[in-house]
RNA sequence: GGCCCCAUGGUCAAGCGGUUAAGACACCACCCUUUCACGGUGGGAACAGGGGUUCGAAUCCCCUUGGGGUCACCA
């Protein structure tokens, strides 16, 4: 039997870094088994889906790499993949079960379902519906309709079973069905199947192997099971993958700020696709071998469910921001220029320098070991690239030092001496100034740091005085003075 | 509250009856370096508590505690 496993996100946002991990297992489980991945729209809530949200979904995952075989956007023989395509397919099943007895008609409205559920917790009950439409007579059936009531329908849940399953991850599941809140809906009164319905007979219908989705559809579970039976088909096997935590250990809110929750957003950083792969690979799971860099292919052969964590764990944005420069220096100079080039767009985009890609390059070669992410490198580079130059507190202070001015004059009168200029020739005149001043060192560097770039710290001297240019050199040096 | 899940350093985590309890991120120190960074070396830092089982428990069982998920005509 070949895997086939599927996501199936409602398309109603963002791909959230919790959904791409998910999406993610799925995508490593089915290419370490040689199986298929598929990507189904869950979108049986019309009021919340979002236009354009599962195009998004489909560009963030591709973006990550993780690509599925069959589903949206790709097709596949166990089409369509959209719930919202499948209604037909959902009808003939829900009269099966009529039919057979498993669903029924209840008129209760939302308001009356709420009243009772509030009741109860009143009453320190745990919430249940009362199963009140179960034996409406047909008359009482007939009467509610004329009366213009549209019913939802209802699963029978016979309160006496036990449910189990084995799952990947957490081992052997055991549920009272009588605890699960009595007969849930199946098809909600405006026509259109419930999550729970809809998902188990598509996911029968696509013939997938193995459900692997987040904990938080644990006790969504045994009603599936349930529905299963019903049929009388072989329910897949599954595997309940942990939350992503915030920073309050709580299952990770769209609304929480302490972290950024969206791939998108990472993307627009100037993450690259590879680190994030590698990082929320490593979220759950871990290799055999003691090693953390790991490559796609690496990753997809090494991946199992007995190596992933129960526990749930929280998005360390540090370690990331650490491995995505280790994936930024792995890089070359070349392949990171468009991104670069992109991300200044944003940034100093009046900046002439920007056109010119071999300059580029070099400032590119420059920071690329600072870097962890690329949206820093328009702050940190921001002396290659304003015209202005603000020095910092600390440049400040050394440029007010009467020690500096003697190297700074000489330094300007040598460099206008020059008649060619690159980090040797810099490199050449800086030794020269060595030798008429007598300052080395930081006496001789750093104020040249401070008068040139506005700060202490920085790239390579001669590389950046290279790259700055002779005439802005000048320039500046004749600004301070 | 009911049901369910989880529990090793600050974080991610290895460990699956006998280890000096790995490793990575972060932090600190040192080295490299004219600075910053990269890189290298070293350091501090953990088995939630209590009972069992066992010659021997981080590892198995029970209880307690703590945290989390879920209780919708949302997925």
């Amino acid at each position: 039997m070949t895997v086939r496993v599927r996501y199936a996100p409602s398309p109603t946002g963002h791909l959230h870094i919790g959904g791409a991990r998910t999406a993610l297992f799925n995508y490593l489980f089915a290419k370490n088994q040689g199986g298929t991945f598929i990507l189904r729209i869950e979108d049986t809530d019309l009021e919340r889906n979002v236009d354009h949200a599962a195009e998004a979904f489909a560009e963030q995952l591709r973006w990550l790499g993780v690509e599925w075989d069959e589903g949206a956007y790709v097709g596949g023989e166990y089409g369509p993949y959209i719930c919202t395509d499948r209604l037909s397919i959902y009808d003939e099943h829900i009269r099966l079960l009529r039919e057979r007895g498993y669903a029924y008609d209840c008129f209760c409205t939302e308001t009356e379902l709420a009243e009772h559920r509030e009741m109860a917790i009143v009453r320190g009950e745990t919430p249940r519906y009362s199963g009140r439409c179960r034996h409406l007579t047909e008359q009482q059936r007939k009467a509610f309709l004329t009366e213009g009531r549209k019913p939802a329908l209802r699963f029978r849940v016979s309160d006496d079973e036990v449910i189990h399953f084995a799952d990947m991850i957490r081992g052997e599941m055991t549920f009272d069905a009588g605890a699960t809140g009595g007969d849930f809906v199946i098809v909600k009164s405006n026509g259109i199947p419930t999550y729970n319905f809809a998902c188990t007979v598509d996911d029968y219908l696509m013939k997938i192997t193995h459900v692997i989705r987040g904990e938080e559809h644990i006790s969504n579970t045994p009603r599936q099971l349930l529905i299963y039976k019903a049929f009388g088909w072989e329910p897949p096997t599954f595997a309940h993958v942990s939350l992503i935590l915030g920073a309050n250990g709580k299952k990770l809110s769209k609304r929480d700020e302490s972290i950024i929750q969206f791939i998108e957003q990472y993307r627009d950083l100037g993450y690259l696709p590879e680190a994030m792969f590698n990082f929320l690979a490593l979220l759950g799971w871990t290799p055999s071998e003691k090693q953390e860099i790991l490559a796609r292919d690496e990753v997809i052969r090494a991946f199992g469910f007995d190596r992933v964590n129960k526990s749930g764990a929280f998005f360390d944005a540090a370690k990331l921001a650490w491995m995505n420069g280790h994936y930024v220096r792995e890089r070359s100079e070349q392949e990171l220029l468009p991104l670069v080039k992109h991300m200044f767009l944003n940034y100093h985009k009046e900046s002439k320098w920007l056109e010119s890609d071999p300059w580029l390059l070099k400032l590119i070669s420059l920071y690329k070991d600072k870097l962890n992410y690329l949206a820093q490198l328009p702050e940190m580079a921001s002396p290659f690239l304003s015209d202005v130059l603000f020095p910092d507190e600390d440049a400040n202070a050394l440029l007010a030092d009467d020690s500096t001015r003697a190297v700074l004059s000489e330094f300007a009168e040598q460099v206008a001496n020059t008649t060619s200029w690159d980090a040797d020739v810099a490199k050449a005149t800086l030794k020269a100034v060595q030798a008429a001043t007598g300052h080395k060192g930081k006496e001789l560097y750093m104020p040249l740091r401070a008068a040139v770039l506005g700060q202490l710290h920085g790239p390579d001297l001669n590389q950046s005085l290279a790259l700055l240019g002779r005439e802005r050199i000048l320039a500046r040096l004749l600004y301070v003075q």
